[in-house]
RNA sequence: GGCGGUAUAGCCAAGUAGCAAGGCGGCGGUCUGCAAAACCGCUAUUCGCCGGUGCAAAUCCGGCUGCCGCCUCCA
């Protein structure tokens, strides 16, 4: 059994088979007026999913991501910031990346702007206008929708009930009120560009078509996007690219759930959401991955701390099961491939496949057999990598800070008490040659830290040792007592 | 109003006809000076409500209700 993906031009699922030897993937990504949220994250990463599975299946992927950089609403910006609007649309660029680069986030192959695509741009209206399917108004190009008689088809909707609620602005000039602009005149002050309609900038819809084309070709095989696109952009898009190509524009269009916070949708023009700056400040790329993956891309997902709480637990259970194993070996047949693929091949049904992360991770603890359980070690860490998961960092310098504080604080004390004999078991240790290098020197305190208590505890003083493990406690480092010795872990984030 | 989605344990969440995956939490246990961690075990006779078709339904059909969304900018 091969993949399959749920297609929302047929509205099933349906055997996914490329076009050819390369996939082409268009995902809609941002219109950068504003900083990129967690639903801009769950858009890229159900593309990551999606490129890392076509990949493990052996396919190569062509991807592209767009950004939206010149818009109405960025404009309005310019005006509301007096900043320029490439430098606002820039400052979010690189937010988005650097957020997606953190989140391990497969890199689309090229990031299209817009702004970048003016030529492609202008000859796709030309293009347009030429066959009939556009024209020009006062220097607005809009497109005949009425012309295009699959119009409403894709997002499910009648002409007629659209006219219901469609309005002309005051400033178009349409010849109906259900056409869109492609090309939109520029007022005084505003970006421009020269076209043969004057000076002007594109509207929304018609940079996805333009550039999709441009380095995908005129059919490609998968477009991604959120939900919320599928009226009015990628109705659009669709109109305006097979009116001007006749051809068959997309073959498989994806579109993933929202994400929701206090159970309405997050959106950018409401100031409903949450920025993933601060998401990442608050919880590890890791932990923000599991609590997307553990539920299916299409469904609706809410955003809160409750939940990234549970998904840290979650995460922790395998991080441990990981860390216990250490070394383990690459391989290239995993145990239970048949239900990860099978999980993987029907939609991307990552919540199975983490399910059976999780029944080896079961395994692996009861299995009393060495090889068994390195083998069942090494699934586990396939999986884990494949669905994207990243080795973790930690972060020395702060924790650093704090460790230091408690061993001078534990010093004073012992010297207070006048315990003697534990500053005597601790005086030859005297590695502090090592001070010159910080992450050789944090874990070396916090082992003295250790031993410290460990002397405290053979005479058993149990409240100080209690305290150190206290004190440790409070700076994220949890001490295990084990019958080998005690141990510490840094908390999960 | 039209269209689309969704309703499964305390919470989250898979599951589209054959005795309900997985996670979190909770409870009990092993270990321990205590604790924590880790591990083990238990935790839905039942899938929003009502009716129907099947030998058999969370899964199909009809009706009802709740929630979310799109129809205007949105990932």
């Amino acid at each position: 059994m091969g993949l399959k993906l749920y297609n929302t031009l047929t509205r099933r699922l349906e055997d996914f088979i490329p076009r050819s030897d390369v996939v082409g993937i268009y995902t809609c990504g941002l219109t950068v007026q504003g900083p990129p949220h967690v639903g801009h994250i769950r858009a890229a990463l159900v593309r990551d999913i999606l490129m890392r599975w076509l990949s493990h299946l052996g396919h190569k992927v062509k991807a592209l991501e767009n950004f939206t950089d010149i818009d109405d609403k960025i404009i309005e910006k310019q005006k509301e910031y007096k900043q320029d609007w490439r430098i606002i649309s820039q400052k979010n660029i690189e937010t988005y990346l650097r957020a997606c680069d953190e989140l391990n986030i497969t890199r689309a192959d090229v990031y299209p702007r817009a702004s970048q695509h003016i030529e492609e741009i202008i000859s796709l209206v030309q293009r347009l206008i030429d066959k009939g399917y556009a024209y020009e108004k006062k220097g607005d190009v809009y497109f005949r929708v009425r012309k295009f008689p699959d119009y409403g088809r894709f997002s499910k909707k009648s002409i007629d009930e659209l006219m219901a609620g469609a309005r002309i602005e005051p400033t178009e000039s349409k010849d109906d009120p259900l056409d869109f602009t492609l090309w939109k005149a520029a007022k005084p002050g505003e970006p421009y560009w020269l076209s043969p309609w004057g000076k002007g900038r594109p509207g929304w819809h018609i940079e996805c078509s333009a550039m999709s084309m441009h380095y995908l070709g005129e059919t490609f095989d998968i477009h991604t996007g959120g939900e919320d696109l599928i009226f009015p952009h990628h109705e659009n898009e669709i109109a305006q690219s097979v009116a001007a190509t006749g051809k068959e524009f997309v073959r498989f269009w994806l579109h993933n759930g929202w994400v929701t916070l206090t159970g309405e949708k997050m959106s950018k023009s409401t100031g409903h959401y949450s920025p993933i700056k601060d998401v990442l400040e608050r919880y590890s790329s890791n932990v923000i991955r599991l609590f997307m993956l553990k539920t299916h891309y299409r469904k609706q997902l809410e955003y809160a701390d409750e939940r990234l709480h549970e998904a840290r637990s979650a995460y922790a259970t395998i991080k441990t099961y990981l860390d216990k194993h250490g070394d383990v070996p690459q391989i290239s047949e995993p145990l239970m491939r048949d239900t990860f693929t099978e999980a993987m091949n029907d939609d991307l049904n990552t919540s199975r496949a983490l399910a059976v992360l999780y029944e080896l991770i079961t395994e692996g603890n009861e299995c009393k057999d060495d090889r068994r359980a390195k083998e069942i070690a090494a699934s586990v860490k396939y999986y884990y990598t494949l669905l994207g998961f990243i080795e973790e960092v930690e972060e020395v310098v702060e924790p650093y800070k704090a460790v230091v504080q408690i061993l001078s604080d534990v010093k004073k004390r012992l010297r207070e008490e006048k315990r003697d004999s534990v500053l005597e078991s601790i005086t030859s240790i005297d590695d502090f040659e090592l001070l010159k290098d910080i992450k050789n020197i944090y874990p070396l305190i916090i082992r003295l830290l250790l031993r410290i208590r460990d002397e405290l505890r053979k005479e058993k003083d149990y409240e100080f040792a209690d305290y150190i493990r206290e004190r440790l406690s409070e700076s994220g480092i949890f001490v295990d007592d084990s019958t080998k010795g005690s141990t510490y872990r840094r908390e999960v984030r």
